[in-house]
Formats: C-alpha cells, structure tokens, sequence
DNA sequence: GATATTTGATTTACAGGTAAAACACTTGTT
DNA sequence: AACAAGTGTTTTACCTGTAAATCAAATATC
C-alpha cells in the first residue's frame, strides 16, 4: 500500500468517515489533488482501490481459513495440489504459488510433520521431489473449500450480479495486460 | 492469495502459458471446476483477480520507490503526513497507513533516523507525540510521486480510457461495500 | 483525593518471508 | 572419462510485521 495508492483506510477511523465522495481511497485523492493539484491522481483511483480491497478482502477471508489452523499460504499450497490433481515438485509449487523456493521449502516442512502433504524423491532425477496430498490434506482442502467459497460469496453479495460480471471482466482484461507485461519484462 | 483466490499465477511460466480463457485466474478457476463441478466458483473471478492484480501492481511499483530507497510501509507513511498536511501522532498513522502501532514506532525510528521525519511532544498529553515531515522528507515525497503516478500511469496503459472510468467506478463500489461491511463487524 | 480504568505508545518474543550462498545432483563439452 | 556449467532444493542470515505484554500518563469512579 503505497500513498499514491490510496494509503489504506484514508482518513482513518477516527476523523469521521469517508466524506461526500463515497470509499475511502476517493478521501485520500481528494487530499493529494488538494496538495499537488497539478499531478494526475486518476491512477489512483485504480490501483489504490484494488490493493485496499485486496487488503480487506484478505483480512476477511483469513477467518475461514485460520478457523482451520492454516495460513493463507500454507492452504495455497495445499489447494495447488488439489487442483492439479497430481503431484508437484517444490519448483513448481513455487511457481505455482507465486512465491519463492525457500518460502516453499519451509512450508512443506510443516505441512509435513502435520501429515497433510507427503514428499517422494524422483528415481531418475534425485534432486528433484515429488509432493502430493495425504489422504487427510485432500479431505482438509475439500473441507474448507465451500466454506471458503460461501465466506466469498457472503462477502461480495453487497455488488449485484450483472456488476459482479462486470467486474470480472474488467479485471480480467487488466490481469491479462499485467501478467503479459511482466512476462514481457522478464523475457 | 488463496486457493480459492486464484492461487497466484496459475499453471506457471513453466507449462506453456495460460491457455484459451484469457488471464491466469481463469486457468485456475478451471481447474477448480474439473475437480469441483458442483461448487460455484463465481467469487474467485473477482477476488482472485484483485489479489493477483495487487500482487502484480505492487511488485511492478516496487520499483520507483526502491531505487529512493524507501519501502512501500515507509512511502505510505511518509504520504500519510504529506498529503493530509499537517502532523501526526504514531496512532493516528497507523490507521492512516493501516498498519500496527508497532509496526510504526519502528518505521517512525528509522525514518526518524534517516532524518525525513521529527517527533516532538504533546505539551497537555505527555503519552503523544507529533510526528511531521523534516525538510528532506517533504523533498523526497514530492520528488518520488510525480515518478510514482507515471509509473503507475504506464502500467495501465493497458486498458483504455473509458474501461479505467468503469473500473474504477466498480472498485469504489465494491470499496465502499467493503469498507461499510467492515466497519459494522467492528462496532 | 486515592484508586481503578482507559488510552497512547513502545518493547518483547516470535512467526514468516526473502536473497544469496551452499549443496547435491545432472548434463554438456572436450 | 573428467570437468565445467547448469538445475532443483535447501540452508543461512537477516529483515519486517504482528500479538501480547509493558510502561506511562490521563481520565473516571468512588
């Protein structure tokens, strides 16, 4: 959360709400085209919304998933597997879950003193692992699985359908533009 | 990032990009349903794509603000006492940056350090403290927002006009959904 | 006016992440 | 076959954030 990307809840809990303009983030535009109104501030408007709703979306959704004693990442992991269908190796669940070689390589230490994920070396190739669920990990993600998508549903069903569409598809559209951006920029 | 929030990139740079349906989360939500037919995945099209968005914007902004030398905590901080223009105590930074109060009386003794902010002390209420932006700190923010802002400028470049006015729309109602939902589990 | 409660800020102990180095093994080169 | 280079994974050192405990000072209660 940068300051130009809105700086989290504005003007705070405690200054008295949101103002006329509606979120939070329009509070904080309004105070930086107030101090520098000769700067384009319509970034913002994008860009900070999506990472304050990102932050609170996740604040929200950690409850389903804590319920269960698992982080965010750790259930990430765990629903990589699931989704795939087939065994990973620790590379390809980095990848798979945008996050560094060594964040996974901790993880799977826990996730297997608790049983939820196994590892198996490869024969032809012994560097490489391979990991897959136990039966007790698949049972915890299709566990959790509805509950997380109802919390989900719960939490967006404020946005009416058609928008929700909308919404998607816009996302969709600059998701799109992002990842082929960044693929281009590592290239 | 949850499984169910799209799990990060999806299938990975590694196994040949992210198919017919467009962006990484559609990739995932795919395998989602094969595994999951009768569970509607409608809210990972929303949510999964605003955390892949803001995992990909952040790291994309990263760096403007690296190269000052300043982490995205501190930015915001320091964003927070520029644009609302005037001083601060530690408690009222932490909701404005929405972060813990430790978290900023460590910031606040680094920034402190480096010279971009001062504390002085509340003459009625010797608990507080008020926190203002040095000389130099105000330089540094005005100098890295304009960059800041074409930067993010240049990542949405993407999407046309009129789709940024609805997206942003959309987010501000969603925000806004959020935020009022959030505020009433509060009180 | 003494004592309990509340409030603002900091400290402590710890969990989790990363980058860079190290390790173990494989693959390409001569 | 020996050796250089590359690849997959783990280890190490470190940094940042948080929750809970602590400290200091104000306010409320009796």
């Amino acid at each position: 959360m940068t300051a130009t990307d809105g700086g989290a809840n504005g003007r705070g809990a405690g200054d008295g709400g949101t103002g006329p303009g509606g979120d939070t983030v329009a509070a904080v535009v309004r105070q930086w085209r107030a101090v520098h109104p000769d700067l384009d501030t319509g970034p913002m408007e994008i860009i900070g919304r999506i990472n304050r709703c990102a932050a609170l979306l996740q604040q929200a959704e950690d409850a389903p998933l804590r319920r269960a004693g698992l982080s965010r990442a750790e259930f990430d992991l765990l629903g990589a597997l699931r989704r795939t269908g087939h065994e990973l190796t620790p590379g390809e669940l980095a990848r798979e879950t945008f996050s560094s070689g060594a964040a996974v390589t901790k993880r799977l230490k826990q996730l297997t003193e608790r049983g939820l994920v196994e590892r198996r070396g490869d024969t032809r190739d012994r560097r490489v692992a391979h990991v897959r669920l136990t039966e007790a990990g698949r049972a915890l993600v299709d566990g959790i699985l509805p509950e997380q998508l109802a919390y989900e549903s719960a939490v967006l069903s404020g946005v009416d359908g058609p928008r929700q569409d909308e919404l998607a598809a816009l996302l969709s559209g600059l998701l799109g533009q992002l990842e082929g951006r960044l693929d281009a920029l590592r290239a």
